[in-house]
DNA sequence: CAGGCCCTGCTT
DNA sequence: AAGCAGGGCCTG
């Protein structure tokens, strides 16, 4: 489910709340969500480590303890990461792996299990594909608006499908793809090829007003984002395309129109978006 | 580049 | 009962 602005906002949760304090148990109920290890390594080689900080790249989290090595977590659709100082309420549902802490508990949630969990080097590449070949953060100075353009200039892609490419901008998913190109007014369905400069630099703009304003609002809610101490964002009453089709459209009031591209359900204003 | 797949639950 | 869901990876 989260994108960019979910995942910085469970991590900024986290931050606040897990540096210092150390696992002293592991409970792996879904052995899949462990990737790069078995589940029983996983939960052998973790208690004793203290958490130091929490980063984010993408939509990727990583989970710094007092060694050479750290908890890489991507949450795919449903993951869900709680601290919890009350050890005795019951365990949420959908609850899949159990940190427990000196002080405290870290929950994994995840309806769907899709989500992913690594033991990685702290430092240096990790040896997980899709974690090395991202590209600039959303949010960071990396990404730049020379560097949008280069991007888009170069290809021959849909628009859309270039914003979602991890390796090209990391931490854009659907809901702000499209609302980022809504602000644009570019169709997702627009070759790279055939966007200007001038709207590429618009579309820069863009991805940073949304990407800062579903931040600001703690993320987006559509089915079930929570943040990392088990709240729900407020982004969703912000979206301007992303879920209204057949609804006006905010700017001009035409009917928003729902289509799928590249199998992702697609939302876009047909008279503000050329 | 589209399509299938990993899963479960909610909506039509 | 079928289709849909915000991700990413693998296949053809």
């Amino acid at each position: 489910m989260p994108e960019l602005p979910e995942v910085e906002t469970v991590r900024r949760y986290l931050a606040a709340s897990l540096p210092g304090k150390s696992i002293t148990a592991v409970d792996v109920q879904l052995p899949r969500l462990i990737r790069n290890r078995t589940a029983e390594d996983f939960a052998a080689s973790l208690p004793g480590c203290t958490f130091t900080a929490v980063a984010r790249r993408g939509k990727y989290l990583s989970l710094m303890l007092n060694s050479p090595w750290c908890l890489l977590v991507h949450l795919r659709m449903t993951g869900r990461l709680i601290y919890e100082s009350d050890t005795t309420a019951p365990l949420p549902p959908y609850t899949r792996i159990v940190f427990t802490l000196n002080e405290g508990r870290l929950v994994y949630g995840d309806v769907r299990t899709f989500g992913c969990l690594w033991i990685v080097p702290a430092a240096g590449p990790t040896g997980i594909s899709g974690y090395d070949s991202l590209g600039p953060d959303g949010l960071s100075e990396d990404f730049t608006a020379d560097y949008l353009w280069q991007q888009v200039h170069g290809s021959r892609r849909l628009i859309k499908a270039l914003l979602l490419d991890q390796t090209c901008l990391a931490g854009l998913g659907n809901i702000y793809a499209d609302e980022a190109l809504f602000l644009a007014g570019i169709r997702p369905s627009r070759r790279c090829s055939r966007v200007t400069r001038k709207e590429s630099q618009r579309l820069y703009e863009a991805i940073r007003t949304v990407l800062t304003e579903g931040l600001e609002n703690g993320g987006t809610t559509v089915f079930n984002f929570i943040d990392g101490s088990g709240k729900e964002g407020k982004n969703q009453e912000n979206l301007r395309v992303y879920g209204r089709e057949g609804q006006p459209c905010p700017v001009c009031g035409a009917t928003i129109v729902y289509k799928k591209q590249g199998g992702r359900g697609t939302h876009y204003c047909p008279v503000c978006q050329k």
